[in-house]
DNA sequence: CAGGATCCGGATTGATACTG
DNA sequence: CAGTATCAATCCGGATCCTG
């Protein structure tokens, strides 16, 4: 019941936010996509080398998916063979924050297991 | 190399960091499981029902994971047709910022959706 | 270079029925 | 109540080929 952030105080209400976030952000790749267009705008075949292990046709989708939802931007280039840059949208920088905070904890947790996890807390 | 808040300058770092995160939060479910836990242990009957959506056997399944990952925490309880409470541990409640922060954009998003997306400054 | 079209195997997930 | 087992449908996503 704090008031600055909106913190929701109920259970149920706090899972339809998350489906709402995940609606827009579900599946695998399209946060890692987000977070690294939060760094720079890239042109197709860079995000093809970024964002490890995707294939071309799911970035082409979720690279669409996206632009759709208005949180990327999307510009042909012209240029000799053409190019496609995609940048993100100030709609979409509200995501950095988000994406910030799911890779923080993924280091986190690395950090964890190297340490064999001792101090097992729970 | 900041000390404080790790923050990843390189974009390759948070593409990995995140992949992390996804390891352990992956898929449709577990990142709402969490949330719910944050607030209260529970039950597999009341997460059935506050977890809008999720049928039975995903929910064991993932419950399974999230234990065997340190997150949550499995009790039986000795009662009449026996039930099983579910809690998080403390590891888990390291999850509760990033629950947080999905279930706030969310939100937001909502609220602009519900506003007919005017000043789109994109 | 960017990305659409097609084919296809494997992973996800739901329904249903069953158990302790 | 808290699951497990099985079947079937669906979706995801990769490989390959093709276009502009």
């Amino acid at each position: 019941m704090k008031s600055e952030s909106i913190l929701i105080e109920d259970c149920s209400q706090t899972v339809l936010a998350i489906n709402d976030t995940m609606e827009i952000l579900g599946g695998k790749w399209k946060v890692l996509i987000i977070a690294c267009l939060c760094y720079q705008s890239m042109r197709y075949s860079e995000l093809l080398k970024k964002v490890q292990g995707i294939s071309g046709k799911m970035l082409s989708r979720e690279l669409k998916e996206l632009e759709v939802n208005g949180l990327i931007e999307r510009n042909v280039l012209a240029t000799s063979p053409v190019s496609v840059a995609y940048k993100i949208t100030e709609y979409g920088k509200s995501l950095k924050q988000l994406t910030q905070t799911i890779a923080e904890w993924g280091l986190q947790h690395r950090a964890r297991i190297l340490k064999g996890m001792r101090q097992e807390k729970v």
